[in-house]
DNA sequence: ATGAAAGCGCTAACAC
DNA sequence: GTGTTAGCGCTTTCAT
């Protein structure tokens, strides 16, 4: 039999009423009903029920997470990082995994709508957003993490992809690299590191020639694939800049297949500076995400956007790093 | 303006009555009326509220999921079958990440109390049980993965570490190595690694000296501080047994430090087959759990105790795998 | 086949 | 400083 207000108001011979001032701290109550109270609700282990109280008007203390895969390190240490800042608030995050499916992501706007939640953090691709609109036209508390939705009024926090791009593309330029392939995942994000490597590509004077631009999917083995594809053509590049840590990891093992060492005969340049890029070998050359920051600055966003209706939407644009390893080197010849 | 059951009621012309009957699929309900009903809601974009009917004794459609720290690989690919699993049927998982600490252990547990779950999947270690044991009394739906806690009578679903030590200690041996060392994790599940490292070592009746066995925290950083104590002892080993992957990521780093090459100057065998494991360099032998399936598993069994009131626990033992990789030689003198 | 009404656990006027 | 009371959105007898 789990404990009620009730239960706990009869055990410390006082009204609900009271029991629920000193859960909420609100009203003025007796240090000494207080004490009783306390000490009523841990004798019966109560835990206030938040369903009920949320049917009340109050909120449900729960978050919801959308990311395309909890499986994929960078969202793996996005979702713990949103987490933990939640928990310091007293809530909880319902994580839900969408592969980037629209269907998935409708899904799971349903079912996280039926729960009541009190925000929402999006890291999902969102191609079309046009239930997102709906929710944030409603007022309903959002925001977005390390992805973009530019249609979109609603509060976000990224890196500064193009800043990134541009970071990972100078490098290779400043070691001497004048061919240079680009491999990135369809996504919003990795649309502006694109342009940022064209963009820096034609300050150096240098083309793309065709074949250097391959979009796919984040995974090892399409990065792999990819990799295999880039190497095989007749005047292949000596570098490349893989869009996130998993395809860099992919272009390794390419690499290595067709006999390449790294960093001397190719460089590589990563992104996100997830687990990931120390574990390789060599350890991979690749533009670091403050991710604990995003995730909290996330989270605060949130929990500010919960208490002043419909307050301005912020952009929050962060620094990424250039973290120097081993995957690049001076062109040799 | 949340659409309630009253609104959809009125803009059908029935009762509310009525439309729980046809959300719920219960009662008798002419053909005509369930359109209109149908069409109301649609109309209204109408979800019914969870935590209101829970209130009413209704299962609340969500999960708790208590794991170390989801931005290990591991955990990660765990959470994701659970999370996919339980999507299947129609429910939402919480999560929270632990640190395997007790502290933060009771305090998720109270929050998912509050939030009233209709079941708990548990991957923490929770070396002090009791609180698991009183919900586990009260009939608190529960199952355990990858992780055991002895003294528990609950679901549990993990891969059979004692078969998964011995097969990595096997090959090792098969190999001809004699003088191997074991890097575990404190934690439960890494015991019974243990134990079958030594009894393997035993029936081939080779000694395990002083240092050869290395007790630490899951982090490659771990892994890598212990691998170079171990390598800078006279007599050390010529083959490391990590208990899990993060750890041989580490091993791998140390020994690349020391100058020795793997697999000719040293073996090293992982645990878990996560993506770390691919993404070394050189590809690591390790024992793989099934991962995906134990998810399934985990859920399955939540969902059928949350049926029969007390059904008998399920203890699952599922085999792990040996993987070889590029790891592990046979030893060279 | 349908509806009226009670009540789940809680909060918030409002009264005292 | 404390209690009475009305509902939040929903399900569920029990009538009709």
């Amino acid at each position: 039999m789990k404990a009620t207000i009730r239960s706990v108001a009869q055990e410390a011979g006082v009204s609900t009423t009271t029991v629920s001032k000193v859960i909420n701290h609100t009203g003025s109550i007796s240090e000494q009903t207080r004490k009783n109270v306390l000490a009523a609700m841990k004798k019966l282990n109560y835990s206030p029920d938040v369903a009920a109280a949320s049917l009340r008007g109050k909120r449900t203390k729960a978050f919801g997470l959308l990311v395309p895969d909890i499986s994929n390190p960078f969202y793996a240490e996005v979702a713990r990082s949103i987490e933990d800042r939640s928990h310091d608030f007293g809530y909880n995050v319902m994580m839900c995994n969408t592969d980037n499916d629209a269907e998935k992501e409708k899904n799971y706007l349903s079912l996280l709508t039926s729960q009541r939640i009190d925000g929402l953090v999006v890291a999902s691709a969102f191609r079309s957003p046009d239930l997102l609109e709906e929710m944030l036209d409603k007022g309903f508390p959002m925001v977005l993490i390390a992805s973009e939705i530019p249609k979109l009024s609603v509060n976000t926090v990224t890196v500064d992809d193009y800043k990134g791009g541009y970071l990972a593309t100078s490098h290779l330029l400043s070691l001497g690299h004048k061919k240079i392939a680009i491999i990135i995942e369809n996504v919003r994000s990795n649309a502006a590191r694109l342009a940022a490597f064209k963009e820096a590509m034609q300050e150096a004077d240098l083309p793309i020639p065709d074949g250097f631009i391959v979009k796919t999917e984040a995974a090892i083995q399409k990065g792999y694939e990819s990799g295999k594809k880039i190497l095989s053509m007749k005047e292949g590049p000596t570098a490349i800049f893989a869009c996130n840590d998993l395809l860099a990891a992919g272009v390794l093992q390419a690499a290595k297949e067709v006999g390449l060492n790294i960093p001397q005969d190719l460089s590589v340049v990563g992104f996100d500076n997830t687990v990931l890029s120390t574990t390789t070998s060599p350890m991979l050359t690749t533009i670091s995400q403050p991710i604990k920051l995003m995730g909290a600055k996330a989270v605060d966003l949130l929990i500010e956007e919960m208490k002043q209706e419909k307050g301005n939407k912020e952009r929050l644009l962060l620094s990424p790093e250039l973290i120097i390893r081993q995957s690049t080197a001076s062109i040799s010849i």
